[in-house]
DNA sequence: ATCATTTTAGGGTGATTACCCTAATTCCCC
DNA sequence: GGGGAATTAGGGTAATCACCCTAAAATGAT
């Protein structure tokens, strides 16, 4: 890997870790063992830096909403299930720090309403196919907000678990409990068989993909 | 006002709005209209600070947790949806910023899981107070999860808005947005004039007591 | 081997900030 | 008026941190 990277992949996780204003550039450069004065030969300043993690974390919410039900609607539940969380968790500290680092990464900031609203479509498009395909029995004029709550506990989920004193630290678990904290808002109006199959998607997702 | 009582109910406005660790003490200072040296005449340091702004808020919650549903479900839950937002608004920072304050609120971080697991026997109560008289129809065994997301909606309402770009400073209607949305979790299952009269309730909350 | 790029080591700067210190002044209460 | 508490003004310290600078060494590609 190259180092350029390795400090990108670094800084993500230390911000992700410890809050974006609690770590310093030589912490950063120690973690990523090499010498500060290589972090300033391949990033000018901080916000140089966060505009890469930027570019990075558009690169993978375009992806994502990108992401379009198929013809096994429940698997590709589970599957948008996976790809948000996994996005959610791997840049939290742009959601969470957003007052830390300001007006730095002003391409973040510029998209992010309208990435969340996008966000919102997408879950809806898929709460639709289940009820279209008689899986999920839930009035059509009530989607848009299950969508919205469902996202919403999806966005704050680990937050939500680190005030409960849990472990959110990769394996253990906190992913997963997030996962399952969502499925509560409408497991009851599930076909029970497909309900089923959503919590054994959830527990048979990669660790790794997860960071669970 | 006494000047140390203004000092904490400026820094607790200050810290809301800026985030804790962007508030310096030349600012608050400036804000309190007092000389830096006065300041540090009535807090030793910052950290003697947060634990006055801490006992506030341990006052706050412990007072909103001994309110009990009584003889009008309806309105009671209301009241508590009043109580729970006026105090998770007035005190966000302190849940938000924790990362920023790390160990200088000794009493809060212990305390915190612990009245969080309150909070949601608190509303699981209310809930199941309305389905008691028949105003909810919900089954008493998914009372404990509609009790939580409720919680998680009201908790993270406030971020949530910001996120969506929407406006979120006193006046702006954001409490009340919030409230209205925690409603969409459960209002199709409540009989039909509870649910206006809920409706009506969020409507008519003073501006004064949710600063929304 | 040569050359360009990357990395190191080590010293440095300027800005920022929490908090200190001191003496004088002002305020408040009896 | 007296005494204690609160407030001011102004100067200061030490620590921290992002980033600079320079020359030498190491690495990678041809």
């Amino acid at each position: 890997m190259k180092t350029r990277d390795r400090i990108v992949a670094t800084a993500l996780g230390l911000f992700n870790e410890q809050g974006y204003g609690a770590v310093t550039t030589a912490m950063l450069a120690a973690q990523c063992g090499i010498a500060e004065g290589n972090l300033w030969y391949h990033f000018k300043t901080r916000a140089v830096l966060l505009d890469a993690i930027g570019e990075r974390f558009a690169s993978s919410i375009e992806a994502r909403l990108a992401m379009r039900p198929g013809s096994d609607p429940l698997g590709d539940y589970a599957a948008l299930l996976e790809a948000v969380m996994a996005e959610f968790r791997a840049f939290r500290f742009i959601y969470r720090d957003q007052r830390a680092y300001g007006d730095d990464a002003e391409m973040v900031s510029n998209n992010a309403p309208r990435w969340l609203e996008m966000t919102f479509d997408q879950v809806e498009a898929y709460l639709a196919a289940l009820v279209d395909i008689g899986l999920l029995d839930w009035p059509r004029e009530r989607l848009r907000d299950l969508a919205i709550n469902s996202t919403i506990i999806l966005r704050y989920g680990l937050e939500h678990y680190r005030e409960l004193g849990e472990p959110i630290a990769e394996g253990a678990g906190a992913v997963r409990r997030t996962l399952r904290r969502q499925l509560t808002l409408f497991e009851h109006r599930l076909e029970p068989a497909a309900a089923n199959r959503l919590q054994a998607a959830i527990e048979e997702m990669g660790e790794e993909s997860l960071a669970a």
